[in-house]
RNA sequence: CGCGGGGUGGAGCAGCCUGGUAGCUCGUCAGGCUCAUAACCUGAAGGUCGCUGGUUCAAAUCCAGCCCCCGCAACCA
């Protein structure tokens, strides 16, 4: 059986709805899985919400519910999202689940008795309002703590401690050995660093007095779990990952089939949460260097060159935007207009610009002049014949292209080099000008090479442009009257039959008129 | 001396890792075409690639120093 290729996203948290932000990770995430798909190969795509915590306990009080009551109301709204985007995930992580518990729980136990958690009493300032300790680094340049954290008091608190310092150096030498551990690179100098600097151990629970909901510690019911073992331990918990089983090739194969995943993340939960905790727990936990999770790292969405905030109330709704424009427009947007890894700024004008531009006037127009021509010169059949096209020659550079870029997972890279071959077709139908050769009957086989080579450049589009825009791709292949390809290699030249009669056209890509 | 990112024609960006005539979209100007979603194609104007040094036959790209902008408490991808 072929190794499935595992791709996981962050959980997201559910103290409120969603945002574009949340929707661009899960739409990078579901094209990158589609394409591992359209190469054929089992794709284990896992998302889903963190539900539990200080936050969510709080929010749910304010708005005088139960936090299981709340959570699910927020769960639902990131589902129906999912949904609305064509986000196609196999497994949905939610945290409050038995079985994610269970798997919590085990490997809490196991770490306990490894003599890996302990309990420890911490002392010091604390602010009631944030409901936690503070530490040197938040005092202002006064050397007091500022009005931010409201009452401070002096306070003794118990809590366990799981012994991340113990494993610095083996973190450090592992990032050492792998250059893509994390990708981009510069943040993983940026892991790098941050894990030179780590001291302490890491806080794991919360008395119940203050914080319930949550999952009880197993060794001990007066504190439940804080957020990195629970949160976390989701990428493996919805994987068949069994805590009962110790060493790592004991666990079932369909846990083994699928892990390692690469996670999506945003460059937020980097440091520490998945770059230090994360992969030392997994370690703590017996995963071997090469069972390490890849984090491929994105940047964030700002508008106007500032941070999008909910204090500041510049989110954007995705909802609101796939109402107006649908979901192929701002699966378009998001993906092509942001490298990965870095940050980009997020305008409504420019979704509109590059829709326009790139797929009605650019993608959409190609096909819908083609099957014009095809219909008006051939009533809609096209056919081979001898000779060779430079447009072969080109979607083999382009197919070769594409594929570099998404082993990358550069898919801003891919998408340009899709765009440059519209455009290539469309230079080429000015080059060979079918409608001059439609009224010269010594040209009629120069007339049914350029449609014919025509409509197999778009059936070869359409194959690549699947797994960013699913709707479409499958209308294109409608229009084209081929079978919805669901394969790469159906990407490859010659895969138009014969005489083969092409459908309507109809525009795919209406443009967005903003007058 | 904290960490990281960014500084590229009027605007927004890519390129930098793996040096070799500076590319894309929008905008402006001129032309062409008429199959097409007032779409398409060609050409032009416009850039000391933040600054200063260095390495090199050759630097936007590598190295050093400097300047400016942004992020690094919380909400939060």
């Amino acid at each position: 059986m072929p190794k499935t290729f595992f791709i996981a996203t962050a959980i997201d948290y559910t103290n409120s709805p969603p945002h574009v932000g949340h929707a661009y990770e899960k739409v990078l995430a579901d094209v990158i899985a589609r394409y591992y798909r359209l190469k054929g190969e089992n794709v284990f795509f896992l998302t889903g919400v963190d539900q539990h915590g200080q936050k969510v306990q709080q929010s749910a009080a304010k708005a005088g519910v139960p936090p299981a009551e709340f959570v699910k109301g927020i769960t639902q709204t990131f589902v129906d999202l999912w949904q609305k985007l064509d986000v196609r995930y196999d497994e949905w992580a939610e945290t409050t689940s038995a079985r994610h518990k269970k798997v919590v729980q085990g490997i809490l136990q196991r770490l306990f008795d490894q003599g890996q958690i302990y309990k420890d009493k911490q002392s010091g300032y604390y602010s009631v309002r944030q409901e936690q300790f503070l530490t040197d680094k938040e005092r202002g340049a006064d050397g007091e703590f500022g009005p931010e954290w409201g009452e401070i008091e002096f306070r003794e608190e118990e809590n366990y401690y799981f012994k991340l310092s113990q494993h610095k150096d083996w973190l450090l030498q592992y990032l050492d050995n792998r250059a893509d551990a994390v990708i981009p690179d510069f943040r993983q100098t940026e892991l790098h660093n941050a894990v030179e600097k780590i001291a302490g151990d890491l806080c794991i629970s919360r008395p119940k007095s203050r914080l319930d909901w949550g999952i009880e510690l197993p060794f001990d019911e007066d504190f439940v779990t804080y957020v990195w073992f629970d949160a976390l331990t989701n990428y493996i918990s919805f994987a068949g990952y069994d805590p009962s089983l110790s060493t790592f090739n004991s666990q079932p194969s369909t846990f083994l089939d699928k892990w390692p995943a690469l996670q999506i993340i945003g460059k937020d939960i980097l440091v520490p949460a998945h770059g230090i905790y994360w992969l030392i727990m997994l370690h703590a936990i017996g995963f071997p260097d090469d069972q390490v999770p890849q984090l491929l790292v994105h940047g964030w969405w700002n508008i106007g060159g500032a941070k999008m905030s909910k204090s500041v109330g510049n989110i954007i709704d995705p909802f609101a935007l796939i109402d107006k424009y649908g979901s192929d427009a701002l699966r378009y947007y998001l993906i092509s207009d942001m490298a990965t890894g870095q940050d980009a700024d997020f305008s409504e004008e420019r979704l509109i610009e590059r829709h326009n531009t790139d797929l009605a006037n650019s993608l959409g127009n190609l096909l819908n002049r083609t099957l014009n021509m095809a219909h008006r010169y051939r009533k809609g059949v096209v056919t081979k014949t001898g000779g060779d096209s430079p447009l072969a020659t080109q979607a083999a550079d382009l197919l070769r292209q594409y594929e570099g870029a998404f082993e990358r997972f550069e898919v801003h890279v891919a998408i340009a080099r899709l765009m440059e071959f519209a455009t290539t077709c469309n230079t080429y139908i000015e080059m060979s000008a079918p409608w001059k050769l439609a009224k010269d009957p010594t040209r009629s086989e120069a007339l049914d090479h350029v449609l014919f080579v025509l409509a197999e450049s778009l059936r070869i589009i359409g194959v690549l442009i699947s797994p960013i825009l699913p709707n479409s791709a499958r209308e294109i292949f409608y229009q084209l009257n081929v079978p919805d390809e669901g394969h790469v290699s159906d990407a490859t030249w010659g895969g138009l039959p014969d005489n083969h009669h092409l459908g309507k056209p109809v525009p795919v890509f209406p443009r967005i008129d903003t007058a």
